[in-house]
DNA sequence: CTTATTTTTTGATAAATGTCAATTTTATTG
DNA sequence: CAATAAAATTGACATTTATCAAAAAATAAG
């Protein structure tokens, strides 16, 4: 189960045999219903999340409205960005949008990797310089396209995210409402 | 004039006389007239820029229109993050927005780095995880915030930059057209 | 200092999106 | 499968912001 998870770490970024057992001694698996929480708001989020199986999004409240940050599709990480650098309690929640497994890799071992193997600091840069891609990106987006642009966009780039979220999940994610949202579809 | 710079890094992640000496190898300073460009469009960005004196605007065409993406204020980092993780063309420019000094890192000096010496990867590591969180934050007031409470924020939040951006760059920045900024105004 | 150029402001109008309410559709549950 | 709840759609209208054009103000150049 886990061999799955180091082929995609070793895509981002060589690891060796010796750096995979150290990386290996601080995972834990945890399973979820579709539905429940990885992370609740005012936790601190003290792992990096692997959705092995399943899929999820984070979340905020805004004036009582929720507001989907981010969608996760399967194979790919997440975390709470701010709390998890900040060591600070969350404003952001991860909910599962279907039964899941995640794979956890704990702040402690990363804290302690990338103070201590050379290969475990590149591979956490290129996780890192590639979420800053995604997020100028996103950025760009909002900054000056319309709301049926970004629909579209959505659309051809991330057609996995239409299979899993509802209409509102997708209409606060591009910064929209959902009646909007249905405009633009019909 | 490396001290300062220094200084700065080292109040980022802590660094060693050693690692101060491998990145001094790597550093060269240039000079920039008020309006002359840091990067074009099209060139690679191959470095990370410190602004040691002056400041900049990060900017890119749309539709013929200019649109600034970021400032960076006196003694704060920057560069063209997609063109520097893929090495590719920029669509980003960088112009000076005053009489500027700039510190550049090289990327072969940080490739080289990040690689053989762990302060300086962990010293990259803080970098990015600053600049992601700023661009999360960035984000987020572009997806549920009025132009109205945006350029509020920027007013209390980055003042330093209504000092040296002119409207248009601040709306564009802000996602909003220099008229609806005018009117925000008065 | 005067003229030219650029930037900002203002006005009138149009387009995009939001809000609220009602209805229809879809999903859930006993 | 009927009853209920939740989600999506639709309509009428309000608000925000964009667009285009012109005037005023600020800046740069001779």
């Amino acid at each position: 189960m886990f061999s799955e998870y180091f082929n995609i770490l070793g895509s981002i970024s060589p690891i060796g045999e010796l750096c995979r057992k150290k990386i290996e001694s601080h995972l834990t698996i945890k399973e979820f219903k579709k539905g429940e929480h990885i992370l609740h708001t005012g936790e601190t989020c003290n792992h990096i999340y692997f959705m092995y199986k399943g899929c999820n999004r984070i979340y905020y409240y805004k004036n009582d409205k929720e507001i989907t940050e981010w969608f996760t599709s399967e194979k790919h990480f997440c975390f709470s960005i701010t709390s998890f650098f900040d060591k600070t309690p969350s404003h952001l929640s991860i909910e599962t949008l279907e039964d899941s497994v995640v794979i956890q890799l704990s702040r402690k071992g990363i804290d302690e990797l990338i103070h201590s193997d050379l290969e475990f600091a590149n591979l956490f840069i290129n996780i890192l310089s590639g979420s800053l891609k995604l997020s100028q990106k996103r950025m760009d987006s909002m900054q000056f396209e319309t709301a049926r642009q970004r629909y579209q966009n959505l659309v051809t780039e991330q057609p996995e995210i239409l299979q899993f979220a509802n209409l509102q999940h997708i209409a606060s994610f591009l910064g929209i409402t959902s009646e909007t949202l249905s405009r633009i579809r019909s």
